[in-house]
DNA sequence: TACTTACTGCCGTTACGGTT
DNA sequence: AACCGTAACGGCAGTAAGTA
């Protein structure tokens, strides 16, 4: 067997828009010569990849089952390639970064300002997602690396990058900081403003505060950590967050304390796809963030 | 060794026919 | 009329064999 990457692309276009008219169109070839490619490939196949008839197109079982195998290796050699033609246009040099929306929005581009202020010919570019999405570009090829929360998974490369504690936020107790810290055990019967599940450090979290029987009433789950800060700030309740959350804080009348008893940490990862190598790009920008971010912790002290 | 020629395979087109 | 399939054909590039 022995196709070519022309006409599994010509396969996924049919497949994508159900007509060889519609997908030849896009491929800038004529219907007829998208047919020829497609039986071409059904030929070396062994097997027909669609039922069709003048009217409608549809995937057969194979198909579908051959399309959900090549979808992302045909992703992931489309950002390749896509990635070499720019190098090899422009000697412009590009990584692809995916975090969740509140770090892209609020620690990722000071850390691209300062890395690119050394590295003027390498541009980062950032994409914000939840954690599975950005994890599924990985996977495919379109990002080189995501940072943030991830658990472990096959065919994910994850090292550590940083590790932050969990500190607890009270309405305006007159300072930023409270230097006393908090017990977890003093949590027990506070109204707690929560973040929906979707946020890992919610999980770990919420298992804290079960381990150790505390049984907080949950008085709000919110989507955003700007919600949960400003709903703090309205004497709501309280909220229990990573201390990276600290910027959220810092135009709210509101107090953080480091909790303790235990210390509970956050373990921030980089995954890259185990199948294929990180660039030197990638792995001076995933060295310089490790960096950034041990120093940017320690300039707010939010460790 | 360098060049020419013939062959082969790939990718595409046009023209036309069949089906809905 | 719209759409897909088939047949015939052309252009191009790669390869093997022949020749000076």
């Amino acid at each position: 067997m022995d196709f070519s990457s022309r006409q599994l692309k010509a396969f996924h276009l049919v497949a994508r828009h159900r007509s060889f008219a519609r997908a030849a169109e896009e491929l800038l070839i004529t219907p007829s010569g998208l047919s020829v490619l497609i039986r071409e490939l059904e030929r070396q196949l062994g097997f027909r990849l669609f039922d069709r008839t003048t009217r409608q197109v549809t995937l057969t079982a194979f198909g579908g089952e051959l399309i959900a195998v090549t979808e992302p290796s045909l992703g992931a050699l489309d950002a390749a390639m896509s990635r070499i033609e720019q190098v090899a246009k422009g000697r412009e040099r590009w990584i692809s970064v995916g975090t969740t929306p509140w770090l892209a929005a609020n620690v990722l581009p000071l850390a691209i300002k300062q890395f690119r202020k050394g590295r003027p010919d390498l541009h980062i570019r950032l994409f914000d997602g939840w954690l599975d999405e950005i994890q599924q570009r990985v996977q495919a090829g379109k990002l080189d690396m995501g940072v943030g929360i991830f658990k472990n998974s096959s065919g994910m490369r994850r090292s550590p990058l940083f590790r932050f504690a969990l500190m607890a936020v009270f309405p305006d107790q007159g300072a930023a900081i409270n230097s006393a810290p908090t017990r977890w055990s003093s949590l027990s019967e506070q109204r707690l403003i929560s973040l929906t599940k979707d946020y890992p450090h919610q999980l770990i979290i919420d298992k804290q505060l079960a381990k150790v029987g505390i049984v907080c009433r949950r008085e709000q789950t919110v989507k955003l950590l700007e919600t949960q800060i400003a709903l703090v700030e309205a004497k709501e309740g309280i909220a229990v967050i990573p201390s990276f959350g600290m910027l959220a804080c810092r135009n709210r009348k509101v107090t953080m304390s480091a909790l303790i008893d235990p210390v509970v940490s956050l373990d921030f990862y980089q995954i890259s796809n185990r199948g294929s190598r990180l660039s030197e790009d990638a792995k001076e920008f995933s060295r310089f963030l490790k960096t950034y971010l041990a120093n940017w912790a320690g300039s707010s002290s939010v460790r």
